[in-house]
DNA sequence: GATGAATGAGCTTTCATTCAT
DNA sequence: AATGAATGAAAGCTCATTCAT
């Protein structure tokens, strides 16, 4: 019924209740996926993790909690790694322009939870505002570095937020191709009066994205080798 | 149970059955703003309209039935009007510009409509397409002018349509005020390079916006005699 | 499944919504008695009374409605016909001994409103509050007329209750026969110190009881001729 | 979770495997008594008894098994407790009088347990048949004495048991304060036409209720020294 | 003996849909 | 066209019970 995810392949050497968990975990990402949150069903999410309806309440108070679970795990799992990717990079513009070409690369190169996300972003608010926060700072420090001339409030976030979240969906509708990071780039730094040549160079410039883990929790980083940054290759359009 | 809506009024002298087929669509807006699309229920929608259950499948196949054909008349309906009501401005971005302000102002003073339309443009793609063919006419109208020197593709357009719903659901939640149109226009034309001062002015020029009717159809119009405008003031901030 | 019960019997002639209503009230006194208010499912009743679950749901609210009307019914019922039965017994003694022996005599005659009465009782206060006061109104007459010297108070009227449950109960579950009513009677008339032979002669005399109609509404008995007193005899023993 | 209770301490110097069993049976009494039987949930035993659900099977074959033991084990400790307690006293109907007050003073200073003692009356027939016996016992006393003059049949003990149970649960309820014993103890002599100064004499008078334990096997009462007697106090009204 | 995850039947309830009237 | 009772599938959830550890 389901090819065994990433919950599970992390849980593989727990124990068994954990491992259960996490095949509802990765059953959960696949019916959102497939059906939104609302229509999903909890007896959909067991069937696909193959344990009796029963069992989902072992783990799970409801189908809330265990959305809200998942999704807490996919923003946290890729603000962390994206923030360690660019651990290096200082300057705000081009923290934000890397933050989001690789996140909408990688949400597009796992297009389930690439759609989690976007169904999660408009009703769970705590995954938003974890992304915004991140978005948030990398614009302030642009601001402070003195790139940045506009107000950054909410409603400016909001709007690039949703930008953002655009330009993943065409990703993952397949309307756009692995530009879609670097053309949303641009805009948001042009909308942002960014001088269109500085804006375009940061946006197109070539990155080397990182292949993201999920679930992945920091020490285990450490316990096996550091994973092989994967080249998704410099994009030139 | 509801007072009774537009679609009613506009059916005021018809047959009873166009009457009664205008409430359920009334009556449709109003649960679908309240609950949503998913947790609506054809119940709940005859309870609302005041007709028994069975008669909601007199006039509609099904719940998806009447989603689209309220979403089409909507979209018809604004569209129509805001094309209408703009019909002496020539300039593209200014045509951009009172039609993003129009459209964000009028369905924020008919919130139910407000949030039908944002939460039927996720899964009714024909009301999406209707409304960015208007705006691309604008922007295509912009280009040839030579105002903006962008390619217009659908990348573009989709990203400026997510910014613009993004704008009028801030408005709906209270987050932003009545600014947010010239807030989002301008926001909008940077992000087209247009010179800032020149994007400042389109945006936030005084203009009157008109009270959009719904629904109505351009032939009523003719009818009865043309609605009064009615100055909703000039909006300076 | 079920032989339709006299709630069906007395809607025959009413609309299909009544009947069905019917049926179903029938079917709960069956299930209930047979299993409990507890035990009792929904679905149970919906199978005895062989329509669709989901029809429950179109006449009643939820398991405690249809309980809470079937007992009010009977409760009505039984202390509307009894009182009408001894309209013309002026002695409050009698009044009392009257009233228990037929109330015993009908419910043991018809022993699943019998059970359902005796489980009611426990959970239904408003069944229970209802009893006891037409109970207490012929002790009080019996006080007035200087029978009773003992004060009629919540205490004693919740004792004698309970005696006469327990007689019920008896004689339902086979453990005493048609003298269940008059020895309940004698025992509680001694227990208000009243002289035993007079305690006697009233528990034990011949009286005509009647036979009960279930469900009966006042009106309907002026619609069909009164029904046949039936003589269910002199209880001699 | 729970106070341990006394099948607990009991067990204090037991094996592993009975003080389990024994916090099996004092969660059971507390959460019969909370939520009654049929809404007791084996899981909810075990949670209280602070032990995993699975461990409950390995005492008890299932729910009604615990239930049949703890109500067996609580009418044992009840009547043996109470006879012996009234071991000097010879006037059967003295006996009735002490045992009937001292049960309904009892039970109402453990309002769990009495509850419980109520709630398994209706339905745990060999509990109630258990008190029936010792009850019957003094009553055929008091007959061969010359006291009782009435036959002393199954309908009769019946009756005078359900008087005890609904003065406990009025005691219980609020409803009747510590006078409850004493008041349907000269009912029921009343009932037995006993003179009346004689019986209200017996049902008044001043005696030394003891403390009961719970539960308490006889030979455990030679191990730890006599529990001392607590004066209650004479119940004056 | 103790554990507690797993089970699956069965509960209450909702709801889109049908159909006789 | 309008009705609204009836349907039955399917939802969320509970719980007695089993069983591998």
């Amino acid at each position: 019924m389901m090819n065994s995810g990433p919950f599970t392949a992390e849980a593989r050497h727990q124990n068994k209740s954990a491992r259960t968990r996490a095949r509802l975990m990765d059953a959960a990402v696949q019916v959102f996926a497939r059906d939104g949150f609302e229509a999903a069903s909890v007896n959909e999410i067991a069937r696909m993790a193959e344990v009796a309806n029963g069992t989902f309440y072992v783990h799970f108070k409801d189908k809330d909690a265990i959305a809200v679970e998942v999704a807490a795990r996919i923003a946290t799992d890729i603000t962390d790694q994206i923030d360690r990717a660019m651990a290096d990079i200082d300057d705000g513009l081009e923290r934000f322009g890397f933050a989001t070409r690789q996140f909408i690369e990688f949400a597009s190169h796992q297009p389930q939870w690439g759609w989690v996300i976007i169904r999660a972003a408009s009703f769970l608010p705590q995954m938003h505002r974890q992304m915004e926060t991140h978005m948030c700072a990398d614009l302030e420090r642009g601001r402070r570095q003195g790139q940045i001339t506009a107000d950054i409030d909410a409603f400016l976030v909001d709007t690039i937020m949703s930008m953002v979240f655009a330009a993943l969906a065409a990703r993952l509708r397949g309307d756009a191709g692995p530009e879609a990071g670097s053309r949303v780039t641009e805009l948001v730094l042009n909308m942002l009066n960014i001088p269109p040549q500085r804006a375009h160079a940061i946006a197109w410039q070539t990155i080397a994205l990182k292949e993201l883990h999920l679930p992945t929790r920091p020490r285990q980083e450490r316990v096996s080798p550091p994973a092989e940054p994967v080249r998704l290759g410099p994009i030139q359009i």
